[in-house]
DNA sequence: CCCTTATTTAGAATGATTCCAATTATTGAC
DNA sequence: GTCAATAATTGGAATCATTCTAAATAAGGG
């Protein structure tokens, strides 16, 4: 990333982050540059290991703290594809995950207006869908 | 439930146990009967609680042990609308989880053929979709 | 530069689940 | 029905992910 793009992320970051009422950190900033740049929707524990290459002393409270401020203030979304650790995506477009239950590899997938037009129960105000296709990837499905 | 209806459903119960390798036991019928009364999508918690209340000696971790016996021979799904406790389903249908964030009610509904046709990553063998959705439940809408 | 308030930090606490090793129950063979 | 082999149950300890706590530090407005 060249210093002119960085600069925007930073100013953007900190626009958002003010508007929801959050102060602009070297650790938030740390956190969503390492979601960012590899968008394999790390765990907390993973963005955690990947943080502190950049900031050695970054703690893993600070790590799940930047990550609520994050969410909270609409940058980044929760993903939560099975029992365990929550993931975290910074894709903010609406999709749906493709995940590959030998390897765990998670695939963004648009997702197309029919896929969300059920009819549901009377009076239910929707917020929002989760939907997750569990299966295997091509690289495992290959190996058996 | 009338005594036939019971021992018919216990000799399901068995049989699909039986094919999966499993032994047929008191506590199995006993959590899968919990299961079946109430269909509100109860944690491992709950289901104990209620459990109890049939069979004031059974623990913890047979509670665990029967949910998942009951996962592996098809009988009992789990689903996972949020960080926290699993949920526990015995509508095997292909359906979907309207959630209410407010209250915690789960509501089953049926899934449209248009719902899983989108088309995903090049090669990606789907095994199944879990598809949540996320509102406010019509009671917890009229409370505002 | 100073003050107020938010954030960071290490470690303790919590909640859900899994593991463990001893006891008990089921099942198939005789 | 009795017995042995094996699976299941049990209470409690251990683990994993996350949240909480209280003291130290850093932002940012005046
Ligand atoms: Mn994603
Ligand atoms: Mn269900
Ligand atoms: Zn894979
Ligand atoms: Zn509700």
């Amino acid at each position: 990333m060249n210093p002119v793009e960085n600069h925007t992320l930073d100013h953007e970051l900190g626009e958002r982050l003010a508007t929801s009422g959050f102060r602009f950190t070297s650790q938030r900033r740390c956190v969503y540059d390492v979601l960012l740049q590899k968008r394999d929707h790390p765990t907390a524990e993973e963005v955690f290991q990947r943080a502190k290459r950049q900031m050695p002393d970054i703690s893993h409270a600070t790590v799940y703290n930047c990550l609520d401020a994050l969410v909270a203030c609409g940058l980044v979304r929760q993903v939560q594809l099975e029992r365990g650790a929550t993931r975290y995506c910074p894709n903010m477009e609406e999709h749906c995950h493709y995940y590959c239950d030998e390897c765990g590899a998670v695939f963004d997938v648009a997702l197309p207006p029919e896929a969300t037009s059920m009819p549901g129960p009377k009076g239910f105000k929707i917020d929002h869908y989760e939907i997750a296709v569990h299966g295997f990837c091509a690289d495992c499905v290959k190996k058996k």
